[in-house]
DNA sequence: TAAATATAGTTTCAATAGAAACTACTCTTG
DNA sequence: CAAGAGTAGTTTCTATTGAAACTATATTTA
């Protein structure tokens, strides 16, 4: 490391201007996006690892399989915004737990229909609650017009970023 | 893989009441968010990838040194939302760059003190506006006041979570 | 003030994620 | 209908990440 007194650090550099002087961070809107995705997500998965030391993308399989059930990894990929690799690991993880059965797809033979097991219902069901329990405390703090503008700014925000 | 006439899939399972049936994970609001902050941040990854090819670490880091300058690195873990690994690579990777210095911290030897460089400043100089383009191009579809809405309870709610 | 404890920051190691390559099948077209 | 092109899904390879171990220094305490 140099020595204090052989480096002047950048008070001493030219002025770039005011847009860097002013610039923020705790102001900036991606970060704040990001500390709330990462305030909301940990609440989450704090609820499927403590009650099955669930990965993130085992979750997220599980939450649209347990109710729209007979898809495609494809179907998956479509609904979950994950990646294919992604799914197909989730897939793979999920049926090693058991929870999920894949059958043969008579349309497409590269392909399968999964469905969740008794097993990954039940699961399911147990978690289900849990996750509404997450999702109200996160609101809690909300009065209804509020939770209602937020989703609703968040969508439009999500639909005009393409 | 099993062949159809071998499974039921779920579609026998005894029901396990409603709370599994109307689960759907397009209305669950961290599902919600994670898509909404996905959409966020690749607008900022695509400009810093773009422009230097940096790491998320690297432009998060450089975002708040190129102003707050003279920043040891747990000041820097603090300001960041990164933990002091990331930030310890974000600071190698970033001087590599040539664009932050060190010194000797004086209070306390196992610390250092580190500051943007001039070419740390130029980048970020030539960052900040365009981060600010991106800003508002997300931004641009609310009015003044859904989005000043919207950035407080996103406030709001990463408060009341902890 | 020497020993024990705690802390700042880095490095190592193991796990995760995505890109690209691959396999197996389907679709198109000459 | 055979060859070539395209697609679904998996595997492999590489890069990123975080936890735990480690190093060096600081602080506490006997």
């Amino acid at each position: 490391m140099e020595n204090s007194k052989d480096i002047k650090g950048c008070l001493d550099v030219p002025d770039q201007g005011d847009a860097t002087k002013t610039f923020e961070i705790s102001a900036f809107f991606p970060y704040q996006t990001r500390v709330f995705y990462k305030s909301v997500s940990e609440a989450v998965a704090k609820v499927y690892i403590d009650e099955y030391d669930m990965k993130p993308y085992e979750w997220r399989a599980l939450a649209i399989l347990g109710k729209s059930n007979m898809l495609t990894p494809a179907q998956l990929v479509e609904e979950s915004s994950m990646d294919k690799v992604t799914v197909s690991r989730a897939i793979a993880s999920l049926s090693k737990r058991g929870w999920l059965r894949s059958r043969s797809n008579k349309m497409d033979g590269r392909s399968r229909i999964v469905s969740t097991s008794a097993e990954g219902q039940k699961a399911f069901a147990n978690l289900v609650p849990k996750m509404r329990a997450v999702e109200h405390g996160i609101l809690r703090c909300l009065d209804d017009h509020e939770a209602a503008e937020f989703k609703r700014i968040m969508q439009k925000i999500v639909d005009h970023q393409g």
